[in-house]
DNA sequence: CGGCATCCGAAACGATACTG
DNA sequence: CAGTATCGTTTCGGATGCCG
């Protein structure tokens, strides 16, 4: 097995593992993304209404990367008031056996406090 | 498929992918994993030279949440000098499915810059 | 409605020095 | 050798207000 952790120039660690975090480590993206493969389309406010907790600013933040990184598609309907709705991407579908996953271990190993 | 996500009574999430996410989300802890379940054991050093850019602090820290956490087994031989060894633990070995899909997909999906 | 801008606090991360 | 302590920096998340 080849652990395939390299490091630059910089000391910088290369490291695909490390990548995938950077992904889907903000706190809410691996959320959203599961919402997202569940039902397959959502407005904004009704995603801020499924993550109660999350500020706006944030929400949309989080929206921003995961669609800059491919992972969700942005639909806006250029009327008045605006509509904007969000789905899963093609890519953001390759992410779904690593949710999966991170559903069991999380389901099995955790206390759940 | 149920999405496992719900919310405490102080709108905390309370969701196994994140669960899941803070036992793994350290910038090190899956490296560090990785490596120990590829080769077993590890001194302290032996890790640090592996983890070029970690610090003396953040590393001490990131495997202290490690074992508390039961991913990994700390042994402390009593000699002078001192010698400490870390390994995976029976736990930490249940994440290896997870690290693998992490491996996988960042590896398919990262253009590694 | 769906943002963006600004400011702020908390947490994560890091550099350095010291210790048994 | 394998840490801990202290301090500083950076990043992330949150509160609030403004805008088309």
């Amino acid at each position: 097995m080849d652990n395939n952790v390299t490091v630059d120039d910089k000391g910088k660690l290369k490291c695909s593992i490390e990548y995938t975090l950077q992904k889907i480590g903000g706190k809410w993206k691996t959320v959203i993304l599961w919402h997202l493969s569940v039902e397959g389309t959502y407005r904004y406010n009704e995603l801020r209404r499924l993550l109660p907790g999350v500020t706006h600013k944030v929400l949309s933040q989080q929206l921003k990367e995961l669609e800059a990184d491919g992972l969700i598609n942005r639909k806006q309907y250029n009327e008045m008031p605006p509509k904007v709705e969000y789905s899963i991407s093609e890519r953001g579908i390759t992410l779904m056996p690593l949710l999966q996953e991170m559903h069991k271990w999380g389901t099995e190993n955790g206390e759940m406090n």
